[in-house]
DNA sequence: TGCAAAATAGCACGATCGTTCTATTTTGTG
DNA sequence: CACAAAATAGAACGATCGTGCTATTTTGCA
């Protein structure tokens, strides 16, 4: 759940050669993160696709050809908008759960954090969402950056699986890629239920499938 | 699952007056038909949003405005194509599992179907995923149309449960509503890992996942 | 075979898109 | 303060979009 070697453009002596405490010629990495965060904004609410370099100009209160100067490409926006995605996932869902106990108390606060992560969301919408089924046939360093993204989710999502196997809360003989399948199919179905059609009651749904699960694949005895 | 009421456009005289068979000016409308058809195969690809009448007319081998004076304006387009992709679910999920017996027999050929027809759209694209992602905060008559298509669906599809319950296959105490919601979040994990992620197996878990929630709201003991 | 009507083509419009180029302003530092 | 470099603005480009307008072709029926 970590992704190194980003930013690679910063000069090395920014970090090498400097004088008062500690800030290196920042002024355009700090506007440049502000736009990245404007352009999140605007992505959850219409796409990485939909997502404008004019629109986002007028957000920023800037023009055009400043805004774009920062990424030199709108791929480069769309790609930086999906790292710091990324960041604020890790931050948001999978950090605290790390400092759950290991197995059951763990795997249930990654699951409390996404959806509390996705609750927050159905107003703004998922970028992991919207972003699969804008990529899903458009091959690219946009898709790959976004499919790698979630794949170390989950990832992340199965070694807690495996956790709570080794710590004896969750059947042995349960394969971590079918109760990250199901988790999974929880998260989509209550993001297009309670986004898109609005249906009430969705989220106890969804809260009802994850104890189902646990119940199918938990270690003790009945229930 | 069904919907009337539509081409309120066509004269009603052309159904009064015929002289040979039953052919009134119908080059149109087969045109249109044709059109549609091959609109809905664009917009599964890259999405109801990004479907444009200048890439259909060159599909078609016809002129913008050729194509454009069929429907008057975009969003028609849009709409027609949603009740084309609706028709062609009802006949290829819906109606062959109608003449299953009531109960688990309908409730697996619904969802066999289900599956048959994601699995072909693998390759293509859904147009109930894709345009809810790209319609669930884009109001108007094309989410309208959206919406109500599937959430027809989604009445069938709960209808199937409560009669499973009424014929004693499904514990009477289960909520169709859950039970629903944990079959659509099947297909919605086996398209998102199957279409974007590109994972194997995953058809394999959204089975597996089916067999799990018939066993957890299965009348029988045990099991 | 004619003739009205339907179907289609051709063209142009304003708008927006990503991008490039060249000025101008702002920044950080000697 | 001065000066180089970074940051931003402004204008323009070709392309594509949906849509309206007017011709032209094609259709269906007397």
């Amino acid at each position: 759940m970590t992704t190194e070697t980003r930013e690679s453009k910063a000069p090395a002596k920014a970090a090498a050669v400097r004088k008062p405490a500690s800030r290196a010629l920042q002024k355009g990495q700090q506007t440049k993160h502000a736009i990245v965060e404007a352009a999140l904004g605007l992505a959850t609410q219409i796409g990485l696709e939909g997502l404008s370099i004019g629109a986002l100009a007028e957000v920023m209160g800037m023009s055009k050809s400043g805004v774009f100067a920062h990424f030199g490409s709108r791929e480069e926006l769309q790609i930086s908008v999906v790292r710091e995605y990324h960041d604020r996932f890790e931050h948001e869902v999978f950090y605290p759960a790390m400092q759950q106990p290991r197995g059951l108390p763990r795997l249930r606060a990654l699951f409390a954090n996404w959806m509390q992560r996705t609750s927050a969301e159905i107003d703004s919408g998922c970028l992991y969402i919207s972003g699969a089924v804008e990529f899903d046939d458009r091959p690219g360093p946009v898709r790959d950056a976004l499919a790698a993204t979630v794949m170390t989710w989950h990832s992340a999502l199965q070694r807690a699986v495996i956790l709570a196997q080794q710590c004896g809360h969750l059947r042995a003989d349960a394969d971590e890629k079918q109760v990250a399948f199901e988790i999974h199919g929880l998260i989509l179905a209550w993001h297009y239920e309670a986004r898109f059609l609005k249906s009430p009651g969705s989220i106890g749904r969804a809260n009802q499938g994850f104890e189902n699960i646990l119940a199918r694949y938990s270690a003790s005895p009945s229930h």
